[in-house]
RNA sequence: GCGGAUAUGGUGAAGUGGUAUCAUAGGAGGUUUCCAACCUUUUGUCGUGGGUUCAACUCCCGCUAUCCGCACCA
């Protein structure tokens, strides 16, 4: 890109942010007791304009028919993110050059010296930062401070006093769902596969936000946990998308174009429910006004998958700061339900049946409770698990080895023959999966950015926000050409009926001209603009103008309301 | 977290050691009116705390925030 280009864009950014505030879309947070560092607020426009996009996403999932909606609380003990691995995963070990003060991750200064420093404990990497003494990348000093934890969620205490545990908020929404997986089991009446959807806030301690709304240190999501059985096949309808070539940039290669459909087959997408999600997400991108021309997806490298995806794979968008992750698809496999397992003894499972019952044939020996019992007392629960491992053909008494390496002899009152025939019909097991995670932050950043507009009416700047009428913030303004006359009255009952319909918005204004009010309204993206005029005196008719045509019709006060 | 730059009406900008200018937007009143028209009027303790000074928006220091690098993060 030449300097200019990038210049105009600088300017151009400058110019939307500037809109933004002014109209009350997106500000910094707190600003009159100087702001705060990576909070944003969503203001009176921007919040519908949240509003919108996030029930627009609801309703995206919600139309698979298996997906209910979860609200789960931010605040999170301990305990459920150390299972999930965000205590380790989150921390990093900090430590300090005592020379020129920069900070520096332990396990990067080490990388040089170890295969895996990453997963090393605090100890282990004090004691190596000391025997290896890296030099400090900044000023080549070889004298480090202790190493410090540094975690990236925000500390807090749930309760008072000495009864307070220690929590978190949460850095994502998702454990909740799958600490909440009994339920869901249970309400989908034990059949896999559904899906769980929430929206809210997650809240990371960032180091460094930037980038305006990129990074936040609270923010909005949306995630959607989907519970697969992995022996079953998922039997996707891709034929919606069979003519949309999606741009892919698979693991480390160039950039291709090719259907979803394709991409499976030939093994790019190395399971067929994420080729479908990014199919699903590339449709709800596009209905909330991305411009698929400016979205790919990318593959995570093997190295930067998080350790228990098998497959990941971003939606990324193209705005005035480069190529960001906007949503991530991951394969998740088994791993949340099952560290939730480890650590609470929880069964966290399905059943699935065999489609053909499993024969099989127990012969062999158990022990006899009512003898065994007194010979052996404490000894009698390794007694009977060296005698089930017998074989049928063994003859006693017999000298016994027991799992302790002790011997004792176990005499033919002790045991009894066990013959039967059992029929496994099915099994429990960890259900597998696959979570869209989106950022509603970036993707709304984004779809302002694809939708602002302020080049176009001869050479005058003027701002159209091209808005989805998905997303639009204000439905409708109604405007009267002259509050005089009967007309401001008819266009505040006008309005106050669509404001009172389910779901619409309107904004009624009658100050300035009508060219004014019509720039007004498309500055802020509202499709529609109904003007009440002379005529409508007459004949309860009103002109409906187009924000992105200009072009205007007469309908009818009764069509509209 | 480190380095650099910046902080003036709602927005975008000038400017000065003696409480401030322009554009644009907003409110009120009026003329006019279907694509940012006109007139009158109004809207600011110049980010914040401290220092220097008779006097600080202006000079100096701290803090906070924003932008750009580096680092960090996804």
């Amino acid at each position: 890109m030449s300097v200019d280009l990038m210049q105009n864009e600088a300017d151009r950014l400058e110019r939307m942010s500037g809109m933004l505030k002014r109209r009350g879309v997106i500000l910094p947070a707190f600003e009159i007791h100087g702001g705060a560092k990576g909070l944003y607020d969503f203001g009176p426009v921007g919040g519908r304009l949240r509003n919108r996009v996030n029930q627009t996403w609801i309703n995206h999932w919600l139309a698979l028919g298996n997906i209910v909606e979860l609200s789960c609380p931010t605040v999170t003990p301990y305990a459920v993110l150390e299972a999930s691995g965000h205590v380790g995963e989150f921390s990093d070990f900090m430590t300090v050059c005592t020379k020129c003060e920069e900070a520096s991750r332990a396990d990067t200064l080490l990388e040089p010296s170890h295969p895996n420093p990453d997963a090393l404990s605090k100890a282990e990497l004090q004691t190596l930062l000391i025997q290896i003494n890296p030099e400090c990348p900044n000023c080549g000093e070889q004298a480090w401070s202790e190493v410090t934890a540094q975690n990236l969620m925000f500390n807090t205490t749930i309760g008072a006093g000495s009864s307070g545990r220690p929590g978190f908020l949460r850095p994502e929404t998702a454990q909740g769902m799958f600490t909440s997986f009994p339920a869901l089991l249970r309400h989908n009446r034990d059949r896999l596969p559904f899906g769980a959807i929430q929206v809210g806030k997650g809240y990371r301690n960032e180091i460094s936000p930037r980038q305006g709304m990129i990074r936040l240190r609270e923010f909005n999501m949306a995630e959607l946990e989907y519970f697969i059985n992995p022996y079953d096949p998922a039997n996707h309808d891709f034929s919606p998308w069979s003519s949309t070539p999606f741009r892919l940039v698979a693991d480390g290669k160039e950039e291709q174009k090719m259907t979803i459909q394709d991409a499976i087959e030939n093994n790019t997408v190395r399971h067929d429910t994420v080729g479908y999600f990014m199919a699903q997400t590339y449709d709800f991108l596009v209905k909330v006004g991305i411009d698929p021309e400016r979205l790919r997806f990318r593959q995570h490298e093997s190295d930067e998958m998080a350790h228990y995806a098998t497959d990941c794979w971003d939606a990324e968008i193209h705005g005035s700061y480069g190529w960001i992750e906007c949503v991530g698809i991951a394969h998740r496999g088994c791993y949340d339900l099952e560290a939730h397992e480890k650590a609470t003894g929880k069964t966290l499972r399905a059943r699935r049946e065999f489609s053909e019952p499993k024969i099989v044939e127990i012969d062999g020996w158990t022990m006899n409770g009512a003898t065994a019992g007194p010979a052996f007392r404490a000894l009698a629960g390794a007694v009977k698990k060296a005698v089930e491992l017998l074989p049928a053909e063994a003859t006693f008494p017999l000298m016994c080895q027991l799992e302790s390496g002790e011997e004792i002899e176990v005499l033919p009152e002790h045991v009894k023959r066990l013959q039967r025939t059992e029929t496994i019909t099915g099994e429990w097991y960890i259900p597998h999966v696959v979570e869209p995670a989106f950022g509603i932050d970036r993707i709304i950043w984004h779809i302002l950015d694809h939708a602002y507009d302020d080049e176009s009416k001869d050479d005058d700047a003027y701002t159209v926000l091209r808005l989805s009428k998905h997303v639009a913030p204000v439905d409708y303004c109604v405007f009267p050409l002259f509050e005089k006359d009967g007309m401001g009255e008819l266009a505040r009952s006008l309005h106050r009926s669509l404001c009172g319909k389910a779901g619409v918005v309107s904004v009624y204004d009658s100050s300035g001209s009508i060219g004014r009010r019509y720039a007004r309204a498309d500055e802020i993206g509202v499709p529609h603009c109904l003007t009440v005029d002379h005529q409508s005196l007459e004949d309860q008719t009103v002109t409906i103008r187009d924000r992105d045509t200009g072009e205007q019709q007469r309908v009818g006060i009764a069509d509209l309301v």
